[in-house]
DNA sequence: ATGAAAGCGCTAACAT
DNA sequence: ATGTTAGCGCTTTCAT
């Protein structure tokens, strides 16, 4: 309550600018505790809510400790505590498929008592040191989500400190692996497609994304079970890539449907395409891959493979919490989620005229 | 001495899953020390690659911490300073401008020797938990990159803690602004409209978010001037906004031109109208805000108005670390950094005749 | 229920 | 150049 406005019991209330420096001392338990009169580890119990206090001085404590604007400094506890609870998490900025995972497990480690402590990868600063910063703020166990470090790395990693990658498949049984049946997705995609009345399917891949093989794959298997020509075209993770497949489509004569590696790689390719007058999907339906917020856009509404998001951070922060606390329930290293077909209007029955083509404008 | 695990030089190589838990003790100053032979301060000032050790003892111990593996405990070194030269950031995961921004920040801290601490807002997860968390960490000093708490929330940090918000305009002299001119931004994308020989350009604003009043003052203030008709339509940060603008505009008759409040919802404003058969730029011009990456995705080709992100990142920083080593060179609480426009694709000049205007489906 | 004391892993004077 | 000694802010036995 005394915090939000300037007033209050004062205490809090500082000019930073008055020395021009902002000398803002800590508030400490110490300080806490001298003010209500009682003990440093007296505080400390009450503040965590901790058993062994009195209801009275329980109440006053948190009153000084409210008062003076006190907040626990995290780092300390790690320090004092046996156990930092703390997980780290690389993540890719800006990538919106990260962007869902890390809000799941922000709710799963939270419920199991853990916190995150994320560190971005990006232009400039890989996997690597993203790792290394998280390693050095005591993360007890790390979610490897960013995708972007040599397999050897990653298992010299797991090998450190008990790690999950997530969403990517790794040989090295040196590190835990949440992904989801990535070929099963692709699959059922092509199901989908054919029962619409498609033969003409392409596949734009991911390349060496996290994956992107499997989907590949998964891509082929299908195709050769329907005894369906293959066609895959090289793509990537961004919009970009998928910008650039799409140009390769024109050019070459475009399918009647096409398999992207992800959402984003679908919205590219989408987007070249119905400015070149192709229209989706009365002309060519397009599949994603991972239901990201993207494709839940009213004006995308893409088709897409789902990943169990919410069951993959659960799961992914329930092992590294397992194996921290040494109940190994799960024995194996890999847990392989299946996904699901979302059908939204990127995708329609196949019709037996093409509309009128390209437009040449 | 004897602590140092299972002998050899090969003590970093574990089996986190022999016993089922990971009992990963870490590596600690002393343990390198004891192994050195010296002592904890000596090898302290090794690590940190301080004066005061001889060129063979600085050898001889950073032979031992790699052979063992050692890392230094980040905490217990923040604990340990006096500084913990920490910048916390709250950044709204899956937002390109904030990525974009962020990357940059990375940059700039570094330079001056800080490190920064993230902690991501999303569904579920407002700027104050944000802060909180931050703040726990031992930040001495906040970057507010999340931009969605109220204002009085954010004196109230900048009372505790040197702060600066980013990109957002905010009245408090409680906190350091650094911030674009977006007004100006908008008046140079109506004044490259207006030569390029549009009349009709109308505004899909922000609605309440970061910087949108300016730009929709921005806006209203150009169009007077060339003495144009305006025409306001609410938007909002997101693609899902700009298509809802979009439709909108198709319902009651698409101008010939239109400035959105950022990137994102331009892609979407743009998505919908191609899709309805409008060409951009041929029928109708577009033009974006912030310049990220999604503006220069080759297909999108969007012109734009280009916040100096680097130029940002560098102050937030510079003003931050001013504050906090006392030497406070600015006094003036906010910076506006001109804007410039980039231009792209997606605008050209009127066509006298539009093309075909709704291709009805 | 409360307090005293011993660290957690590190840095920073201050000796030597 | 190297070692000694205090802490940093907190948790945690162990007494009382």
């Amino acid at each position: 309550m005394s915090q939000v406005g300037s007033g209050g019991t004062a205490d809090a209330h500082r000019q930073p600018d008055a020395d021009g420096t902002a000398g803002a001392r800590r508030v400490t338990l110490q300080d806490v505790a001298a003010r209500a009169g009682v003990s440093r580890a007296l505080v400390s119990i009450v503040v965590r809510n901790a058993p062994g206090a009195s209801e009275a001085t329980r109440a006053r404590v948190m009153a000084v400790a409210g008062d003076l604007g006190y907040r626990p400094d995290v780092n300390a506890r790690l320090l004092a505590r046996r156990r930092s609870r703390l997980l780290g998490v690389t993540v890719q900025l800006g990538h919106p498929f990260h962007a869902d995972v890390v809000t799941s497990l922000y709710d799963s480690a939270e419920e199991q008592g853990y916190e995150l402590a994320l560190s971005a990868t990006g232009p400039g600063r890989d996997e690597r040191r993203a790792v290394d910063a998280l390693l050095g703020y005591r993360s007890e166990a790390l979610i490897l989500l960013a995708g972007d470090a040599p397999e050897a790395a990653l298992a010299a990693v797991g090998r450190r400190v008990p790690a999950v990658v997530v969403a990517r498949r790794v040989r090295s049984t040196a590190v835990d692996v949440v992904r989801t049946a990535d070929d099963i997705g692709v699959r059922q995609a092509v199901a989908h497609l054919v029962a619409l009345g498609h033969t003409a399917i392409a596949h734009v891949d991911g390349g060496r994304a996290a994956g992107a093989a499997d989907r590949r794959h998964g891509y082929r298997t299908a195709m050769r079970r329907h005894r369906l020509a293959q066609r895959v075209v090289t793509g990537g993770q961004s919009e970009e890539d998928g910008a650039r497949a799409g140009r390769q489509l024109l050019d070459s004569g475009p399918p009647t449907a096409v398999i992207c590696y992800n959402d984003r790689c679908a919205v590219g390719l989408m987007d070249v395409l119905i400015r070149a007058g192709i229209r989706v999907p009365e002309d060519i339906s397009v599949i994603g891959f991972d239901d990201s917020h993207l494709a839940r856009l009213s004006h995308i509404n893409l088709t897409t493979v789902a990943q169990d998001v919410t069951e993959m951070a659960a799961l992914t922060v329930r092992r590294l919490v397992e194996r921290l606390e040494g109940s190994p329930a799960h024995l194996e290293r890999e847990s392989v989620l299946p996904p699901h077909l979302v059908i939204r209007g990127s995708t329609g029955r196949l019709r037996p005229a093409r509309a009128d083509g390209l437009r040449t404008s």
